[in-house]
DNA sequence: GTCGTATTTGACCAATCGGTCAAATACAGG
DNA sequence: CCTGTATTTGACCGATTGGTCAAATACGAC
């Protein structure tokens, strides 16, 4: 004897479940991240995912649910570039390296960017623990990577946390605020091919330490 | 002879008007910014701004009209100061000065910085026509003078509009994702006082023409 | 005070929203 | 085919929301 209609709890177990459950992911990373928590609605989701709404909600509880769901694989993936960064590599190339990838995911997952910018900018009310907890200890063992390059003298001398800082700004602006950028460049311009070029120029200008 | 309750159109004529107005302005920017246009009600603006809500409808006839006054005003604050930036100055001063001006905007102004992020975040769907026309424009006609002073050798070589967005996404940083960073720094430091340092000399290194 | 206008409000409305439920349907194993 | 379970759905609900309206109240000029 089963309770009721039981959901599955971890790992979906049919094929069936794993598919829409992935299909609302999708539909729901599309609305969420083009109007915002509270602006989404679940019948927009549900058929973005091609499902009536209580079939939606027979796999996901709730709204919240859904959001959470979303933001929880989200950050890992946002803190992943940041994590291979190399603390026996080259340090040059390894902050180029971290700024290329960062700047690909802005263009590659640009909803992603988005949804995680809605998010924070609404005082991150879901995943403030994550950025108390997981993010700031991930970014302080990155900066004293960093402070050691800077101290041997492969890098100038930054505060290593607002180097961060500046990274995720000048990388996420050309997801976050894509509208704008385009709108200045004009309505047919790539704005990456520059992007790529001017940020490769930037950090090499800025990061390389002096010659003696 | 007049018709119903004819509102007075563009200056407001009493004190009154002009107070509350400007009261309800004020706690739209509150709200909107910390909420986003649908996260925000007319319910709780009107409450931030001690008035019942027929009563704000009676001087502002929707939620749109609140928003897009705001949005309205917005764009010339936010451009002024590169407005301000004078082709007769000392290249990288004018650089410097406005760098700090936007800066301490992301400071002094953080809720008008959020709105507008949210705008943008949103598609711009209401302030798309200006970011194509005053703001573009504005923004090439900067960028001109830029690239004047890197012909002249005063500046070292950057693309111009990608450094107006840079010096956008490096301060408007601070305002829209103030959680983050304080959520980094430990909740008690004051973010500003090091990044005003920290872009001082990351901007300092970048721009500076080479010794020849 | 009085009178016309500006301001304020309680009651109300239609639409939308997140979510429920019971009943219907698909489906897999025997 | 049969049976039990997983899936799907139309109808529905209470709460919230943006906005309306007519009536009440404050206010300024005379």
């Amino acid at each position: 004897m089963t309770e009721k209609a039981a959901l599955p709890a971890a790992p979906p177990r049919t094929r069936i479940q794993r598919a829409k459950r992935e299909a609302i992911l999708e539909a729901g990373l599309d609305v969420f991240s083009e109007a915002g928590f509270r602006g989404a609605t679940l019948d927009r989701i549900a058929q973005a995912a091609g499902l009536s709404k209580p079939n939606l909600l027979y796999y996901y509880p709730s709204k919240e649910a859904i959001h959470e769901a979303l933001l929880r694989g989200l950050l890992h993936t946002w803190l992943d570039p940041l994590k291979a960064l190399n603390p026996n590599g080259e340090p040059l190339d390894e902050i180029m390296t971290y700024v290329r990838t960062k700047l690909r995911m802005a263009r590659d997952f640009p909803r992603e960017s988005r949804l995680f910018a809605n998010e924070i900018l609404q005082g991150a009310p879901r995943i403030r623990p994550a950025l108390e907890g997981e993010l700031r200890d991930l970014v302080h063992d990155r900066a004293a990577v960093l402070k050691g390059w800077i101290a041997e003298g492969q890098l100038a001398p930054v505060d290593p946390v607002h180097l961060i800082f500046s990274i995720w700004a000048l990388t996420q602006h050309y997801a976050d605020f894509d509208v704008q950028v385009r709108a200045v460049l004009g309505g047919d311009t790539d704005p990456f091919p520059g992007a790529e070029a001017h940020l490769d120029s930037l950090f090499r200008r800025w990061l390389s330490p002096e010659q003696p």
